[in-house]
DNA sequence: TATTGCTATATTGTCGACAATCTGTTTTTC
DNA sequence: GAAAAACAGATTGTCGACAATATAGCAATA
């Protein structure tokens, strides 16, 4: 074999690119939660047409941030309270597993990454670009799955962390103020370093619980604002 | 409100028609692993264009089940051992969590239901249709992550059991033996109707893992048959 | 003989147009 | 005037054709 290996190479199709696209704009809060997506009119913005956009709007929806009713059209997801408690819930729960998994698997090279990824959470803090600092935040979170070497863990894990990256990019723009700028990480990477187990998935149970607090509180709020609604009616669509 | 609920009409386009065709296809074992997708075939065979054909694809490449190279092909996802072991482990994770949310919610149609699905298993074991008994296992098993009010978890565990699905089926083909005709899930309802939640837990476990232990002793065999391979050789593709 | 370059063919990716369906408005009917 | 029917507009679903890319086979070359 040779000296060095090379990665598969990227795939660059058009709809890869309008996946990474779309996926951004809702994930940056830009597409609203219940907002319809146009797709002529979108496809006219994006200069393609409508098939790969279709077929990229495909993947959203089966990823679980895009929904589709035939024959009216795709819509970004609304979020509840519940939606954000359940995501909440079960992130302890993978989080558990994933350091159990991973507890074994840390190298040299894991807390290096671990220190880099911490490093970046805390540059990011000092930006103030509040999208940078909660994915900074979540590949920090990201760690402990990807070294669990357990790919069904990981893909779950990603396919929740599209629904949390999209939980605080709602929360932060409704608050439109910066991040409480002390480093809430410290301890969790310390701990991830250590040598008690139990005590590393304690701390991320508590220490996450700390952030969704807020996060539920602020989509209670929400519900309550829009609660004249009846319930089963449809809530008011905003075109694209 | 009305004495009668309806529930939303089934949505019935083309691409929904064709996503169930494939799934099941894939889930029986009618189409193998590492085989090839041909769109121009298929859609030629079910009488419908490439466009939702490909809409129906791209739902299951997200899905997990097909694996898509651009230009290359889209391919029924090969299964390892180790794929194997992870569903399981994450199985157990998961009906863990499962069974202590649904534990409140125990009502009189639950256990109505869960004797309904128990039956179900009971009928299906008598019939040759092996297909038939492992979806009546799965139903089975699905009931406690249905009634744990959780859609993500239900959303995941889902998911997961098109997997297994897909490996159970795999076992079953190759042993080309009927499943064995006691029933092993008297227990475990019972104690789904007790009083002992950490037990019901337990036995989740621990009878899940009996069903596993065969699985992945039936891959790992599968790998040594093909271990003539070098590692990152391809894989002979079969063409639809 | 092994490697490189070219060619032919098959297959996937993308496009523009048409058909089916929904929604809101207008017209008809009682 | 109210309910039902018919119409109009817009949007999604589907189709057939073309463009881009990959794969296999063969020729050329060292």
């Amino acid at each position: 074999m040779s000296k060095t290996d090379f990665d598969p190479i990227i795939d660059t199709t058009r709809r890869a690119e309008i996946v990474a696209l779309l996926k951004r704009a809702v994930l940056t809060g830009k597409l609203e939660p219940g907002q319809k997506l146009n797709e002529l009119r979108i496809s006219e913005q994006m200069r393609v047409s409508r098939a790969p956009l279709r077929e990229a709007m495909r993947e959203l929806v089966q990823e679980g941030i895009l929904t589709s009713i035939p024959y009216a059209g795709t819509f970004v997801i609304e979020v509840t309270a519940k939606d954000i408690e359940d995501a909440y819930s079960l992130n302890q729960v993978l989080d558990e597993f994933a350091i159990e998994r991973t507890w074994p698997n840390r190298t040299k090279q894991f807390v290096a990454e671990l220190d880099r990824r911490h490093d970046a959470v805390k540059r990011a803090t000092l930006n103030v670009d509040t999208t940078g600092q909660i994915e900074a935040a979540l590949q920090l979170h990201s760690l402990i799955h990807e070294w669990a070497d357990h790919s069904l863990l990981l893909d779950t894990w990603l396919r929740l962390t599209s629904r949390l990256q999209m939980y605080f990019a709602l929360h932060q723009r409704a608050r439109n103020e910066p991040v409480p700028a002390i480093d809430v990480h410290e301890e969790y990477v310390r701990l991830l370093k250590g040598n008690d187990m139990k005590a590393a998935q304690r701390h991320a149970r508590e220490h996450i619980a700390l952030d969704f607090e807020e996060l539920v509180a602020f989509a209670k709020n929400l519900e309550q604002r829009g609660a004249g609604d009846k319930s089963g009616a449809k809530r008011k669509r905003i075109d694209t």
